[in-house]
DNA sequence: TTGTAGGCGTTATCAC
DNA sequence: GTGATAACGCCTACAA
């Protein structure tokens, strides 16, 4: 059923029957009207692809994450998708994993698709290495970094100041009567870098010296956090608080504790970021860090639609973090 | 940079160039060699909307799923997109939710972008209202239904016996010893449903009348976990035992056990289903009917693609369960 | 082995 | 208001 069919029907051209489909003015009420019933009646579908090379423009938005099955990125991705759809696009969702050859072919993918823009999940594609392929291979289209930055002109970055937010989750547990408060880092992205400078800027403020700042390294996984627990004990055993970067390591962390009879929160505090689904499966639950992944997504992709609508949004926009309070600290 | 600039260049018609784009025979080596050598020089990228439009295939896959923030989905989603990737499709994933209406309109969003194929992900999509959409909608193109099935001549289903895998969790229990098992039962989707049979045929193996059965229902979340663990308490203290249709709501069921002071596995076994990274969080770690999510992934994109190059394959394979062995029985 | 010509379904530019 | 017509980039008989 094409718009030839359907013209046919109506006694009009295909340009009339096309007019009507994408609501242009100038067309007569009862034409208008007797072809949208035809339209209804038979049940006609666009033909995208052949709409699709006539205006070269697809529809189609490439979103590039690490890896799915990460709770945070699942989230995102869900977001993404609903709000992609509500504004009559669709999202191809690749994952990369954290290799730079890696993501260059998920990158060419989306060109050979022509996508009309692409969406880069997390801080992990805020390097160098993606500003040139960004460069060479996506410079024509709008390219948005949810929770990163690049500076090109076509790039745009909805940020989310995890510094700032782990800095207030420092001082949540200062203002608890801590004192001695370590963090442990995740893959040091931009973002967990970022993470660990709240972390320091929190103990400056309260006249700890860097060369007292106590920081555990590849807290990933839960089975991380357990390591770290062990780590802390052995090496730290004057930690009161320890702040994760993730939610992951935290829960591993916490569930550790409790099996060397060490309490939660009483003898040490502890908080993770993201606000995953997981927090509230250990036990005391925890306290982490909402990066409002939501907020996050729908800025992105309103940043998104509004450069493929011609307008200039802002190159950076920040948003600001909660703290999801509960039994840990 | 299209067919006809490399074709000028080359001095040779664009016929030829597609043909050597295409891998097509009968064509000098010289010839070959020379165009290839334009292709990679000029970084050529093949339009897949006039390609599409002239050929009538996508190579765009519909993936449908209620909601991709549920792990064992997003699991499922990572699975699919990258067994698609490495045969030249792209996915694009929707998430429906439960409704019909919500179903549908995805459903024409896929019919519009032309895809090549559909994966419906979960049984929940196993009914009649789907079999009609599939009729009306999607008669044309091959649908996957990853654990479920309809019978029509353009559906294929790969199945996982759970019922067969959840009568395996009774017996486990009762060959440990347990006398008094309860089940929670989430959604009453088919899948759902099957789980409950699988109960219900090892309680009758073991001599016990179906009206011995203990149902707890809509057990979903965590919380509805916890709720069963008070439901329980109060109307069957005698259980020993209890198999949930899904993680969640058996690490919440844990979670409000320990806060009772009642010990797990001593005085009540539980189980999960799904295997799902929820396992190793609770403490005790949750036994769980490893559905094999990966290899049910596989096998669909193995079998929509088979369907897509001619081929006929089966139209239902059943895969089988494992169990997770963990502290929780 | 290679070229020519027509067609895929839509949009856009002119005419009328 | 509406209708021809060309163009988008590629594929594929059919011809040569």
């Amino acid at each position: 059923m094409t718009i030839y069919d359907i013209a046919k029907e109506a006694g009009v051209s295909a340009s009339t029957v096309s007019r009507v489909i994408n609501g242009k003015p100038g067309i007569g009420e009862k034409t208008r009207k007797k072809i949208q019933n035809l339209l209804k009646k038979y049940n006609y579908i666009l033909n995208e692809a052949a709409r699709s090379l006539s205006t070269s423009e697809t529809r189609l938005i490439g979103i590039l994450l690490e890896d799915i099955r990460n709770v945070h990125h699942a989230l995102i991705a869900y977001t993404l998708e609903q709000a992609l759809t509500a504004r009559g696009y669709a999202g191809i969702i690749l994952n990369t994993g954290p290799s730079d050859s890696s993501k260059e072919k998920y990158v060419r993918l989306l060109t050979a698709r022509n996508v009309d823009g692409v969406i880069l999940v997390g801080s992990t594609y805020q390097n160098s290495f993606m500003k040139q392929l960004i460069r060479s291979e996506l410079s024509e289209i709008p390219v948005v970094i949810a929770n990163g930055w690049i500076n090109l002109p076509n790039v745009y970055g909805v940020l989310v100041d995890e510094e700032k937010g782990m800095e207030r989750c420092a001082d949540l547990l200062f203002s608890g009567g801590r004192k001695h408060i370590a963090f442990g880092l995740a893959f040091p992205t931009p973002s967990n870098i970022n993470k660990l400078y709240g972390y320091r800027k929190s103990l400056r403020t309260h006249g700890i010296p860097d060369s007292e700042m106590i920081v555990c390294e590849d807290c990933i996984s839960q089975e991380d956090g357990a390591r770290a627990a062990d780590w802390i004990l052995e090496n730290h055993p004057e930690a009161d608080g320890i702040l994760f970067g993730e939610d992951l390591p935290a829960i591993g962390f916490i569930r550790r504790m409790a099996e060397l009879g060490i309490s939660i929160p009483d003898q040490i505090a502890v908080t993770g970021v993201n606000n995953s689904s997981y927090c509230t499966l250990s036990h005391p639950q925890l306290t982490s860090l909402d990066n409002r992944p939501v907020e996050m997504c729908e800025e992105a992709v309103r940043v998104l639609i509004a450069v493929l609508n011609g307008e200039e949004p802002l190159h950076r926009v920040m948003l600001f973090c909660d703290i999801a309070l509960r039994e840990s600290v």
